[in-house]
DNA sequence: ATGATGATATTTTTT
DNA sequence: ATATCATCAT
């Protein structure tokens, strides 16, 4: 069998690493070296130089549309569908072992998957029920609470209160949490993931099952795995397991939700028998760009260690522009854009990348008002939307009569005159006998309740026992499309007043597509296709890939953009405070973390980067000014090229690039003349007194200049104290000494 | 049950 | 500025 195929389009470096000998591999790969390459070379390697089954490997990914694009890699480097090679999430493999041994995981066959929203919502719910102040007791830190605990594999029995009380709290709710979950049949994302770990730690048989079967694990970004993700990784592979692990830890941007870069290190120290490999030559971005890059992330401490080089050209230099404000800087790289365009580029060779969503706004009018196509990623998913959740629900009760959640959202959706009160009642039915709402509810018919209520209540439960009967047997699609109907649903929203209501009316006619077109056998179990399509839909919420061939521009955040690649990209935003974020700032492991980001950002360019900051910027309704981004200054001088000659007035920083003389650039008329120009080419008042400078007073302690006011002595100020907060002085009394 | 009012917070995100 | 959410009045 001739190997070539996979061989001849790797370098040396991606060739020993896909033609390791069996056994653990760690692969440190840069961006843009070819990682997911190695990867896919690698199952093929496997498959067809080592004759290793395919029923013996298991690849694992963070995100479907990874997993996805693994899957046709290897599909079509190997020329056929690489059938029982199991390629997925981890959560969605997790889901799979728990769907085949739910029994010994001690779970209900008709286990339910909830995403996040329903997981806070349920947690509200409890913390209601137990009559917590929600001010004190905020839901989303209780769910975080819950979450961080169990990506780090801790139950609640595990937890110690010590002397905290709000502590001991915590776990009483976490622990309530569970109890809640298992009444109700549903696992949350971060459940499958622990019940897993903990089928195979608890059951050795059926881990040895495993251990024989899947002898060589494969896993992508390996720097985003948390504790508990790695710990079922390693009970899996075992002593003599082959694990191959690909990741780069200058690409860990996910700490925030509970991912540990140490595991790199960690998986040296579990395998010592591991190999590793540095894949470092960059196929994607200019000399220049990478040069920037690795002088930024060479402010890191503590990293591994690597260097991306390329082979190609230097290409032309980072373009660093300094807007006014944010809608000057939205105008600046619209202009690029449409010059890029007008030289027969296209819209899609461009991303906007920024540090948080809030920004892509400006960007969206501007683009709107010059008509310009883009498209902006992230946002709701399409299974996200309410109105898809409530039909959801439905499905869910007609699948399982104990989803407490579910039963909640629609009992009185479309409104059907069981309000509040009543519901309380059943509640308090349902904690009294430790049932279910539904058991609760059919006991408080005619009973607990009014004669009203009860009717109202009598509907509701028909109409799910009716659905659920009458809709058995039927296709998938019609199921949905009958309950959609029968419940109302439809009509509820038919009514509601044109824009909204129509759109949301089209989205659920989309639902009963979706159901359509799905495959209920991709999982692989014998559950009925409404629960396999139920599944589903929690795990894959649906990217939005409708449009994504369209020749738009490309906007989202860094985050967003890891993994993927623009010719021109443009890194917005680059202030200290919106990045660095603000909250990052002070930490050290926040700090670098954010510089990451920046790395991220800039590799995904190939040709062109762009860096533009504002000097002024409206956040969250007030004017602010701030200094550009520390992560400017971070890149090697010599490779960042200004774009527009400043005015040595609304310079903040008095760096040696910044007051270097201005670059032969044309500047475009438009904005030479703009207002926001004359305005701030006003003289200082004082000197030493201008935007951003730090000055003391006598009273109020120290602060920096956030805008300027009139001149001569007359002139006012206005400072932010780091004490006493922002004030406006007038200049001829303050006394400001400048620091 | 719907709509007005006011308080509050506002990184990043997948599953 | 703005979005979300709770509370309250209608």
């Amino acid at each position: 069998m001739s190997l070539d195929p996979i061989l001849e389009r790797l370098n040396a470096a991606q060739r020993a690493a896909v033609t390791a000998p069996l056994g653990p591999v760690l692969v440190l790969a840069g961006a843009g070296s070819g990682k997911t390459r190695v990867l896919t070379h690698r199952i093929a390697w496997l498959i067809q130089a080592e004759g290793v089954s395919p029923h013996a490997i298991l690849a694992v990914t963070f995100t479907n549309k990874a997993a996805g694009e693994m899957r046709a890699r290897v599909e079509s480097l190997l020329g056929m569908p690489p059938g029982v090679l199991w390629i997925g999430t981890f959560h969605g493999i997790a889901h799979r072992l728990l769907r085949r041994h739910w029994h010994e995981a001690g779970l209900v066959e008709s286990f339910q998957i909830i995403d996040s929203e329903d997981q806070q919502r349920l947690i509200k719910k409890l913390i209601k029920a137990q009559q917590l102040d929600e001010t004190r007791w905020v839901p989303r830190e209780v769910q975080w609470f819950i979450n961080s605990n169990k990506d780090e594999g801790r139950r609640s029995k595990h937890l110690k209160a010590g002397n905290d009380p709000i502590r001991a709290q915590m776990i009483r709710l976490y622990a309530l949490y569970e109890d809640a979950c298992a009444r109700s049949g549903v696992v949350d994302f971060g459940e499958l993931l622990l019940r897993a770990f903990e089928v195979w730690r608890d059951q050795p048989a059926l881990l040895e099952h495993y251990r024989q079967r899947f002898r060589h694990v494969l896993v992508d970004e390996f720097q985003d795995t948390n504790t508990i993700q790695y710990a079922w990784l390693k009970l899996l592979a075992g002593a003599d397991g082959c694990p191959f692990v690909v990741g780069d830890d200058d690409q860990s941007v996910y700490r925030f939700r509970g991912a540990r870069v140490e595991n790199l290190q960690q998986f040296g120290r579990d395998f010592p028998a591991v190999k590793l490999f540095r894949l470092e030559q960059n196929y994607r971005s200019t000399g220049a760009i990478l040069a920037a890059a690795n002088g930024l992330i060479a402010n890191n401490a503590g990293r591994l260690g690597k260097t991306l080089w390329t082979s190609g050209e230097q290409g032309e230099p980072i373009r660093l522009y300094a807007a006014f404000n944010e809608r000057d800087e939205a105008e600046f790289v619209c202009q690029r854009i449409r010059d890029h365009v007008a030289h027969g580029g296209l819209h899609r060779d461009v991303a906007v990348l920024y540090r948080s969503n809030a920004q892509s706004r400006v960007f969206e009018e501007i683009f709107l008002a010059a008509r310009m196509p883009y498209r902006v990623y992230g946002g709701l998913r399409f299974f996200e939307r309410a109105e898809i959740k409530d039909a959801l629900a439905y499905l869910r009760l007609i699948a399982n009569r104990r989803d407490d959640a579910s039963f909640e959202r629609v009992v009185n959706l479309p409104t059907r005159g069981i309000g509040a009160k009543s519901l309380e009642t059943i509640r308090a039915a349902a904690r009294d006998a430790a049932c279910p709402l539904w058991a609760a509810a059919r006991a408080c018919l005619g009973d607990a309740l009014g004669p009203k209520a009860s009717e109202a209540l009598r509907g509701f439960l028909e109409l799910i026992e009716r659905l659920a009967d009458e809709v058995k047997g039927l296709a998938l699609h019609e199921q949905v499309d009958r309950m959609l109907t029968v419940s109302g649903l439809i009509e509820f929203h038919k009514r509601d007043k044109a824009d909204r209501g129509e759109a949301r009316v089209e989205n659920l006619e989309e639902l009963v597509s979706a159901a359509r077109g799905f495959n209920a056998d991709a999982l692989e179990t014998d559950l009925p296709p409404l629960e396999a399509f139920l599944a589903h839909v929690t795990l894959e919420s649906g990217e939005g890939q409708a449009d994504a061939w369209e020749d738009c521009v490309q906007m989202m955040t860094l985050h967003t953009a890891k993994g993927l690649e623009f010719p021109i990209v443009f890194l917005c935003g680059m202030e200290d405070g919106l990045f660095p974020h603000q909250r990052s700032i002070g930490d050290l492991d926040g700090l670098e973390e954010e510089r990451r980001l920046c790395y991220v950002g800039m590799t995904r360019a190939m040709k062109q980067l762009y860096l533009t900051y504002a000097e002024q910027r409206r956040l969250h309704g007030i004017d602010s000014y701030s200094q550009p981004s520390r992560f400017i200054k971070e890149a090697p001088e010599e490779l960042i090229e200004e774009i527009r000659p400043r005015l040595q007035v609304s310079r903040p920083v008095a760096s040696g690039r910044f007051a270097r003389e201005p670059s032969h650039e044309a500047v475009p008329v438009r904005r030479a003349l703009s207002a926001s120009r004359s305005l701030r080419s006003e003289p200082p008042p004082m000197p030493g007194m201008r935007l951003g400078a730090r000055v003391r007073h006598g009273k109020f302690g120290e602060g920096v200049i956030l805008n300027l006011e009139g001149s001569g002595p007359q002139a006012r100020v206005q400072v932010n104290f780091e004490r006493q907060g922002t004030k406006w002085l007038v200049m001829q009394y303050a006394n400001l000494e400048p620091l």
